[in-house]
DNA sequence: TGCTATCATGAACCCCGTTCAGTAGGGGGT
DNA sequence: ACCCCCTACTGAACGGGGTTCATGATAGCA
């Protein structure tokens, strides 16, 4: 039988990812373990490195299912945002919020996980990357109309940053703990202000 | 002699922290080993517990003079910033920008380093976070004079943390590499919109 | 000088990711 | 049905890292 170990390897593989997830989404990417993995998958240490090059490639594919269910979080907050482009935005980075104080482990490994110097970002990423730029980029391109494109870009990217920034220092413990209102509060305040004078 | 002990302790202490210091700034965080600043101080493994804890505190304390640097230089750049407050708020971000390009390894162990859960931040961190706050919030009470003092502090957090997250997507490798000069007009273009329309 | 309390030392411990020699198992030829 | 061979799986072993602690060195004091 051909197919029957590569039916093996990826049933195991499936299984390694989603073990994975939870101990990440529970414990954080740094509570990681070969061996934990193992003995939770039932497998040996070794069948670990018959289906993943290292403990990094699972944890990207970790990434990859947690970028995903992130963009369809953003895109259904989108789906039931009012018309106003300015509020569309607010609630996809309210989403946004949302989405990385529920997930915050998993959120947190999307950034954490070190990538080799001088290795490109996956595909994947930069897909669903730009996904989320696109639904950035097109109320902005309403609320701009006579920017060019490429500046365009940059707002989009600009925004998309700030968002982040805002709700990456504003979870981090070490800020001493900003309310999460207080968070969609400076994600409304900045976009707002930021919209509001075209 | 009481004091040569404490006098030995506090010399290997410093020769410590710059040696780490330097080994941050040239390979980053995760190449900081042990066994590397002991041999480079010529001193034992073991000497280094006798000084700090573990190697988080030594990270702190390089941390700590980083931030100094990095308040130094933020301040440096508003000493010779314009009247305007927009333009002193600009300067100072790209100020910002500009350390942690050129500082980047050093910067990122800013925020790379683990916290134990639960830890409150250090008091120097708390303090030297205040001052760059104190920074911006100056220009930002010119532009919004009418937002009462609790409106601008989240203002005031809220900017930080957008000029924060749009110099680390900039100079994050995943993103491909942002040119120097697009995050520059980056942050101009969010700052300069966001003050525009008091 | 000898005694003792204190300090410095680095081999050893434990944890962890990764590897690879050894083994089990299944498919195909007779 | 039997055996052989090749593949894939296994988990003990390796190397590297942070931290500890029994031991040896040292400095102060009588």
């Amino acid at each position: 039988m051909a197919g029957k170990v590569a039916e093996r390897r990826a049933a195991l593989r499936e299984n390694l990812i989603i073990i994975a997830e939870k101990r990440i989404a529970s414990d954080g990417l740094s509570a990681l373990r070969a061996r934990d993995l193992a003995s939770d998958a039932g497998c040996a240490l070794g069948a670990i490195y018959n289906v993943f090059g290292d403990l990094t490639d699972i944890v990207l594919a970790v990434n990859a299912r947690t970028f995903h269910r992130l963009g369809a979080d953003v895109a259904a907050a989108l789906a039931d945002a009012p018309q106003d482009p300015v509020e569309q935005l607010v609630v996809m980075a309210q989403a946004y919020h949302c989405f990385a104080a529920a997930n915050l482990h998993s959120w947190r490994a999307l950034f954490d996980v070190e990538r080799a110097p001088g290795e490109a970002a996956p595909d994947w990423y930069l897909q669903e990357m730009g996904q989320l730029f696109a639904y950035i980029s097109d109320p902005l391109a309403v609320i701009f109309p006579n920017r060019d494109p490429q500046e365009l870009a940059l707002l989009t990217r600009a925004l998309f940053s700030s968002v982040h920034g805002i709700v990456l220092l504003g979870l981090d413990g070490a800020s001493a703990g900003v309310p999460s209102d207080d968070i969609d509060k400076m994600i409304a305040l900045v976009l707002r202000q930021f919209a509001s004078n075209p």
